[in-house]
DNA sequence: ATTAGCAGTCAAGATTCTTGAGTGCTAAAT
DNA sequence: ATTTAGCACTCAAGAATCTTGACTGCTAAT
């Protein structure tokens, strides 16, 4: 789509030696661990690479011109850039899974617990922010296309309809309803019941096409509690991401990233804006498998710091979501992957459990 | 019930002379706008009160010495303690009105929005904290015992379904149900229907007492559906706070107080715990009127720097919830407390059209 | 009782010093 | 042609010191 991936051809340029994958490898590593920079000693101390100092300051110089690494200062060590941590990821991580005693435990937890969609929720973004030691984001699951399964109209008071109209997806929407004219709770459920016979399993398209007889009869009222069901289904239709379910955020901020005020905030307003959330999430959804968004590059240039690993889960087609996490840049991207990937199959069997 | 409000009579304490009384007035207002310690100098600047600087030094330190005032360091002006702002909330403020044009503009959003309780919730969310620039808590409203209404059950597959049940309050809450045999769709509507005639309006406890013979004689997974339906409901009584909604964080964080990063992790820690929120929410659901709650003293030692400005709101028996901000001590308590008590009694009246 | 005046205090900001981790370069060694 | 040892150089961060100015409390005069 963007021409993004696709750059004019840099494939020359050189490829890197076994010798320099190393040592990215290994200063990424250490400094994921540390959060310093780290400099040619340090490197030496830690690894197998069985040479001087020196000549890991050559190549670290030469990692450098590359642009995998950068300087804060003259005088201190290294530091990955996004491109540095973006080869890392893609070319040095290798297959990572979940530890077995970990994804045990997160079985566990999901075998637990009362069947309820947002206990669910809660549950999936408190084991990820868990297992991740980084802030969770959940989305519920979603159909693209919404489809009519139930509808019960419920008098509040004479004047007054609480309308709870249920989806294929199982998803629950409500609304009050005024009428001009008082309505008794019969005619309500009459309609209610002539609604789930002629509505069953249908999209708003597919209903406002049909034109069925019936329907277009529809007066007063009764036409206005169409409208509404109508009206609230395409409203579903439209948002692409539901509610967002998150936790952990204390985890993050406390990273020593973010020890300054400032920095925080910034990363906290990230959070608090919806628009900006969305949208990350919704590019998630419609990809295959875990997806990496490194902050402060292109299209995500006010997300500096951060990063996403995000996975869509679901059944395509029927309902779909997006879980993962937000972390630090400097994030234990083996463990964070590979319990994204753990908590999105889970979800996925779940969801077919139910939908299949 | 503690024994705090009755202090052994320290009534003697001498009251302050109305000198004194500006002057705790002017430097806690003059404070609260400028967040710096206020010194002699400034607040004869500022004031009406015809003395010079010594003089007011003096009143300074009497007051510093009954309590009210404190000073960070020996060169800096004075600040107000707890029991200063205390005194200036209950004794100095005066009675406070919301300005009408923000009257008129609050007025205006409630009108505009669609009914749905889950919106409220969220706009009275955003009005607050708008408003008072600080962060906003809404509780759903929620009877204290759950009536039963209505209950839908729902396919979802042969052994699966969908159990909806709305109660009195208009609180919905779904559960999924697993039953060891195949359960037709008419068979959950017949039981559905069953339960419609015989449960309205009455409570679990109700529920237990009556023995009705109609209900004593359901068997498998009827009585599981019953059991289920009951404890759900039980559940609902226990929590005496629904849901908080919550908005405008970054306000609280933004201002000079939590510039620290460590002083700012502690007061979102404290929103992030559900625990400690609920129970002083729940506090305020009994009372009547707008409490205030000052961080730092007696059971709220752990919430220092911050205070709490709540109201219930809803109709006594039927549907209550509590709602307010919270905000750094040093708050324009002026308007928010005129906020809150506005919005509360907007929601009350909303209540009291739809459950009166 | 109030006020002017003055000596004293102390946080906060600016300035300087010190330290040490880390570099790049060069010349010798492999 | 690499690799390595060695050395001079750099620079952030922390400690130490100085400067400033907004305060106070006290005393003596009004």
């Amino acid at each position: 789509m963007t021409d993004e991936q696709r750059e004019p051809e840099r494939q020359e340029e050189e490829a890197l030696t076994p010798r320099q994958r190393e040592i990215l490898r290994l200063l990424i590593q250490e400094y994921i661990d540390t959060a310093t920079p780290v400099g040619s000693h340090t490197l030496r101390a830690i690894g197998g690479l069985g040479v001087s100092s020196a000549t890991i300051r050559n190549e670290l110089a030469v990692l450098e011109e590359m642009g995998y690494l950068a300087q804060p200062h003259t005088s201190a060590g290294r530091v990955p850039t996004v491109k540095g941590y973006r080869y890392f990821v893609e070319r040095l991580l290798g297959d990572v899974d979940l530890p077995l005693p970990s994804k045990r435990m997160i079985r566990h937890q999901f075998h637990q617990i009362r069947l309820n969609l947002d206990q669910w929720m809660e549950l999936t973004a408190a084991v990820l922010a868990h297992t991740t030691r980084a802030a969770s984001l959940v989305t519920a699951p979603h159909a693209s296309n919404a489809r009519f399964r139930h509808i019960q109209l419920i008098s509040i008071r004479d004047t007054l309809c609480l309308m709870i109209l249920v989806l294929q997806d199982g998803s629950i929407h409500q609304e009050m309803l005024v009428t001009t004219e008082p309505i008794s709770q019969e005619a309500l459920s009459q309609l209610s019941n002539q609604f789930n016979a002629l509505l069953y399993n249908k999209t708003v398209q597919e209903i406002e096409e049909s034109s069925h007889p019936e329907l277009a009869a529809l007066e007063g009222w009764r036409a206005e509690v169409l409208r509404h069901a109508l009206y609230l289904m395409e409203q579903v239709d439209r948002r692409s991401i539901s509610e967002i379910h998150r936790d952990g955020l204390i985890n993050v901020l406390r990273q020593p990233e973010f020890d300054d005020a400032e920095r925080l905030l910034h990363v906290l307003e990230l959070l608090e804006q919806r628009h900006l959330l969305e949208s990350i999430l919704a590019k998630t959804l419609n990809a295959n498998g875990v997806q990496i968004i490194f902050g402060g590059e292109g299209p995500y240039e006010d997300i500096s710091d951060v990063s996403l690993v995000l996975s869509p889960y679901g059944v395509r087609g029927k309902a779909t979501g997006v879980l993962g996490i937000l972390g630090p840049m400097r994030m234990p991207y083996g463990r964070a992957i590979s319990a994204v990937q753990y908590v999105a199959e889970l979800m996925s069997g779940l969801i077919r459990e139910i939908y299949g």
